[in-house]
DNA sequence: CCGATATGAGTGGTCAGACCAGTTGATGAC
DNA sequence: GTCATCAACTGGTCTGACCACTCATATCGG
């Protein structure tokens, strides 16, 4: 019932103040940013934890830093990596990012056949030992559909595993989190995507087989349907905030 | 000729060195890093500069950590995101990882005609535009083949501007960093791709005239020639270095 | 008058040492 | 044996100083 509210350092909350400043766009691209000293006293805390947020920006390219020369504002959008999308799903307001919603679903699905293809090609009798470990487990769970997303998430973590591809693992990790956002919101959504179970079992199955073409078939046509359902809704409340304000902008 | 050697804060060799040392698994997952205070002596810096590079490496989510406990390592393959692709690419003697290579070849092939397939879904004539100017450009650059790598990196991150998705558009640049990482390696073996300026051309095409399918089904057979002259490079590689030693693991 | 050069104010980078806040495990009382 | 207590250790915050670098300005030599 109550979410336990991790407190968080003062850097962290510089970082996330300047972060959120810099993504909706309130500071622009290209504007200098205020000096390390100044920005202590109009935040009210002391100069590391300004600098360890500043180099955090940098680090995920949101501004660059020149010593003894001025600290800019980079255009995120040319510059910044994958680990950005988690931050930009809710704004600062909390509200829910249309654009980058569908934008995490879209590259969910364009990743979801190939992990499952390499997977077969190369994860071998060992990957899809675990993979049939946890369609069963899924298939057990079928009544809790908390513990049935769960599950599929691990599914698709050893798929991604299986494929031997270090870049799919890795953007499935930032995909996770991103789900995990706003998984309350999707967990009905998905309901029909999780208890297709059948199909988990059947990539288990494909990847044992080691068959590529019939892995990739079924990952797609298991994420197709979700994705299609959170379009409809996305589009849904898109249409009604189109409608109540000017709309989000991604 | 020279290389203008950027030299970098000392935080930033902190971080590198750590950094290195965790995704090469010298430092293994769960184990214990020093505390602060015996880190700055062991490698001979001030507090501060070790706690920036810390903070750093927690949101590479490389390492947790706990106020007053332990700071540990993590296993970043289940936990970092795509950011830390291109730190993989060369390790600390700066030799290729051969798998890394091929995750982010195949991650690009992945990519690419999805984003082609969107871009001609929602790019519009203003994006054929910008678009037709590039590839104009290309057949112009065509004796220059490091001017034409340029314009067609600039193609693709149009094509991910046009495509209305984020986090295409993020890890577009993750990709394009990866790519300049070891562009000289490449340069001669992609030369077949980016003389292919007809079907740059026929993308443009593709995304004025709003189809869609031939956008994907051109940006993937541009992708896919490219994508096997490198895989057959890191086979060879791979089957040397697999003789020299025991090769790298990633 | 122009261009090269020196200079100083302002910026980020580094440092030292102190104290606050949270965790952990050993110690002791019950 | 169980539990409260506490001391040592960890990360978090703060201060103020100095170093290294950049840049706009002032100055000098031509």
């Amino acid at each position: 019932m109550f979410e336990p509210v991790q407190k968080q350092s003062l850097s962290d909350a510089v970082f996330e103040q300047l972060r959120d400043k810099i993504v909706s766009g309130e500071m622009a691209a290209g504007a200098r940013l205020p000096s390390e000293r100044v920005l202590c006293e109009m935040l009210g805390v002391n100069r590391g934890a300004v600098r360890e947020a500043l180099k955090r920006l940098e680090q995920a390219r949101l501004i660059s830093i020149q010593h003894g020369g001025a600290t800019r504002i980079l255009a995120w959008r040319d510059s910044a990596g994958l680990d950005l999308l988690t931050s930009l799903l809710f704004n600062a307001e909390g509200e829910l990012d249309l654009l980058a919603a569908r934008s995490v679903v879209e590259l969910r699905s364009a990743l979801a056949p190939d992990i499952a293809r390499l997977a077969a090609l190369r994860g071998g009798p060992e990957a899809a030992d675990g993979l049939d470990v946890l369609a069963e487990q899924m298939r057990g769970a079928q009544g809790d559909l908390g513990q049935v997303q769960t599950l599929a998430l691990a599914f698709w973590g050893q798929l991604a595993a299986a494929s031997g591809n270090v870049a799919y693992r890795l953007a499935y990790n930032t995909l996770r989190e991103s789900y995990q956002k706003f998984q309350g919101l999707l967990t009905q959504v998905l309901a029909e995507e999780y208890r297709d179970v059948g199909t988990y079992a059947g990539i288990a199955a494909a990847v044992r087989a080691g068959d590529p073409g019939r892995a990739a078939a079924l990952a797609e046509s298991l994420i197709h349907s979700g994705a299609q359902a959170i379009f409809q809704i996305l589009e849904a409340l898109s249409a009604r905030s189109g409608a109540d304000s000017e709309g989000a902008r991604t």
